[in-house]
DNA sequence: AGGGCCATGTAACCTGTTACATGATTGA
DNA sequence: TCAATCATGTAACAGGTTACATGGCCCT
């Protein structure tokens, strides 16, 4: 139900297609939110069904052709509804499983539970240079996109800076735990 | 498939009924993993159907009679084995509502946004709540089920510390969001 | 008398992943 | 020439949620 929203405000913002979608999903809410191209497509059809977009194909000369769709007016209040009505409880499937070997952890060897951790900092340190990488395309895509307003700007911010200091955190928290671990006693085996 | 590796996790330390299982999710993994009963079931039946634990069922004089499902040889090494071997990639399942939100937020009211944060900051300060009241139980569970090695206390507290110093970052975001969009200037709507 | 806890399960449904199928164009 | 990108979709499967069904005990 949710991707279905987020398609929707994608839309709102310009029409598109279902490829070029999950380019941008991709390189903006990528961060806190996935889909696959063979959920959008199937969440697309679900829309068109419910006549919240409708779609048209636009052929191309050296490009296959392509479907290419709006919000519809029922769309944009569904959209709107959505976004204004805030849940009293809103419901974070969790699904770390990072906590989860390391809630287990200690029936691992101190240096694989070390390994462990290290390989984590790595990850999120991939996750910060990528970010970086993709900070230049995300604002021409959108800007591509649409000249978006000052407060749009100020919302994307606010979502990068909340990716950008969790992961500095939990680096800094995997490397006090490494250290912690180096310090326990040997008689560890 | 992770859920699976959970249980086996739990029924290494301990065998139980399914009901049992629940409640030791909810008051130890419950922060960064979530289990229904009926998945629970769901997985134990799996996991029985593989060999990897068997069940005995329980006669109990007041209470209804319980399947104790316990380990097998089978089940600790393919626990064992998943816990060693750390994937090249953990999949993060992303699907974070609150940042999807915030990300459209910019057609929203300040107002409207501003509350929403709120809710937010709100709804962290009652986990950090639920985890002080959590703390006592989960550590006489525990305790109840096994002398825990310090080891175990340790890795344990590593999940916790992470879930305490999230919550505590990302309060300190939401007010950081506040502030700056109290600052913006009123031509907002 | 009524709600909550103990206890087990099934069925339907929704959401997400992976594999398959097709095929032209473009750049290294 | 080989891989990547553009482009759309289906099918099967895996994992998670919600609703239903049952029923005794205990406490207020």
């Amino acid at each position: 139900m949710n991707l279905q929203f987020a398609i929707l405000g994608m839309l709102a913002i310009s029409p598109m297609n279902g490829y070029y979608l999950k380019k941008i999903f991709d390189k903006s809410v990528n961060y806190f939110w996935t889909a696959s191209l063979s959920q959008i497509y199937r969440e697309l059809n679900a829309l068109e069904a419910k006549a919240y977009v409708s779609s048209a194909i636009q052929a191309q000369d050296d490009r296959p052709d392509k479907r290419v769709y709006s919000i519809t007016d029922a769309g944009s209040a569904a959209f709107m509804a959505w976004l204004t009505h805030f849940p009293a409880d809103l419901p974070t499937l969790k699904r770390d499983e990072f906590s989860l070997r390391i809630f287990f952890g200690a029936r691992l060897g101190k240096d694989a539970l070390i390994s462990q951790f290290e390989s984590f900092i790595a990850e999120r340190k991939k996750i910060i240079a990528a970010m970086a990488d993709d900070k230049e395309e995300i604002t021409a895509v959108t800007r591509r996109v649409k000249a978006a307003a000052p407060r749009d700007k100020m919302c994307m911010r606010f979502i990068t800076r909340r990716s950008q200091l969790t992961n500095a955190l939990l680096i800094s928290w995997a490397e006090d735990c490494i250290r912690e671990i180096e310090q326990t006693p040997l008689e560890w085996e």
